[in-house]
DNA sequence: GTGGCTTTCCCGGTTACCGGGAAAGCAAGG
DNA sequence: CCTTGCTTTCCCGGTAACCGGGAAAGCCAC
């Protein structure tokens, strides 16, 4: 039974769009091409219902095909941009990521939260190519990561105990597993304004996280820096991570008048 | 006998993906909040079936909505963020952008040929904010940018018969306009593999760029710099481009293996 | 309150989608 | 060369999902 998380649609089910959706989610990052086949498989959906929706995805510019073989396509790159663009808080946010990872050389990242995952919303400076463990607009889990902590710190009780409820799967041997534990450290990072990922995550990778919180002090998204366990300084790091989280802070609360 | 609309879309018109694709184009740059009546007058729909779409549109992430206002989602930024990662070229030239702006310190683009217009496929430096006058994703007219002309420099005949049909529209004083003239603009980059963009699209913004062509010759893509009139130095500009395009040519024919 | 505008809901008609099935490619293997 | 197995493409009758007019419900501004 593989439902996906996002199982939330009521009636959407067998509507063109949520149909063509299904199709398109099938690409992830480790499968940038696919087959008519594989996209019937996975989707479970009848060869020839897929073999329609491509076609007309494909005229849409939402997929390209080459041969046999299907990828996302231009259209898609378009409008992602266009909604990255203008994304409010994105945009709020930018000018001061920029300028941390100048004051810092250490890639930035911007996340906000969506069920028991972050996604993120902005990475500069990052690896411009490689093994880079984080993606523009790639999910993580919320539990394992220095924003994810950092938000989860700060939400509904409800929230954080649907996480324990789901599971504190180890990814790393330095995961946080045991609810107790886990709930210390929110407690503590809390306390200190500041979440730590220890390898928690991946190996060889630490961050330090910061949240932004609206007016009612929900958690709306997180600040991260991260790099190398030995060459990442978090004491260092905090005083201007905390700046740029309050400038952003006042830069949302500005443009909202 | 109703008249075929001879568009570009053949029967697609009326298909469900394709009103859907034209609802979530009518957000431009420009108008990144719309609201159902909006798109309703810009796409021509009537409104119940705007708003019947809209809702599932919400469902699936593609839009977002505050009220009474829409904007684009985090689903297409999602997917985006996926389509540009899983480009090929985009990949291939990553990397040698990224090093040709580190060595440049000016702004490195990357674009594609789209009808009679190009697209930004990536755009490394650049002002973090600010007027931007390139878009990740967006668009800007071939004849009168230096990726545009250093691709219709090597294009087919008919292609650029097309563009001169379509008519050279000055956009600035320094624009391109007569036919002649515009020819021996692009004899004069075929000579020197290397395009000028003097103020001819912006004022206030030149640009270098050269083209990157396939195996049969023909203009896959380009690459660009631009800065302020005064401040960017063609000359000394060129012979890193050059390499960088040498470079992101190699990445290219070795990955096709 | 009144008028104008936008958004939402409803429902019968019909059209565009559905998917089984068969044909057409394609690649190995006998 | 023919067979075998797989994927992709085409076709077509049935029907469910979509369509959009119209009316009701909000929402402002005057």
């Amino acid at each position: 039974m593989t439902v996906p998380a996002t199982a939330a649609a009521p009636g959407l089910e067998s509507s063109m769009l949520a149909r063509a959706a299904r199709i398109m989610y099938c690409f992830t990052a480790a499968t940038p091409e696919l087959t008519l086949t594989d996209m019937a498989r996975r989707t479970g959906l009848p060869s020839s219902s897929v073999h329609r929706i491509l076609d007309q995805l494909v005229q849409l510019r939402a997929l390209e095909r080459a041969g046999s073989r299907y990828r996302l396509g231009l259209g898609l790159l378009e409008l992602g941009a266009l909604a990255a663009q203008q994304n409010r808080l994105r945009e709020a946010a930018s000018p001061h990521l920029h300028r941390l990872h100048a004051a810092t050389r250490v890639p930035v990242h911007l996340a906000i939260p969506d069920g028991h995952e972050i996604i993120y919303l902005e990475k500069v400076g990052g690896p411009p190519a490689g093994g880079a463990p984080t993606r523009l607009g790639g999910r993580q889990p919320a539990y394992c990561t220095g924003a994810g902590k950092a938000m989860l710190a700060f939400a509904d009780e409800e929230e954080v105990a649907g996480v324990l409820g789901a599971g504190l799967a180890p990814r790393t041997p330095a995961t946080i597993t045991d609810p107790q534990a886990f709930r210390r450290e929110l407690a503590g990072i809390r306390e200190r304004g500041i979440a730590l990922d220890r390898e928690e995550n991946h190996r060889g990778v630490v961050c330090v996280a910061t949240p932004l919180r609206d007016g009612l002090g929900r958690p709306v998204a997180a600040i991260s820096l991260c790099g190398a366990p030995g060459r990442l300084n978090p004491q260092a790091l905090t005083p201007p991570l905390l700046m740029a989280a309050r400038d952003v802070r006042r830069a949302l609360s500005a443009r909202r008048g």
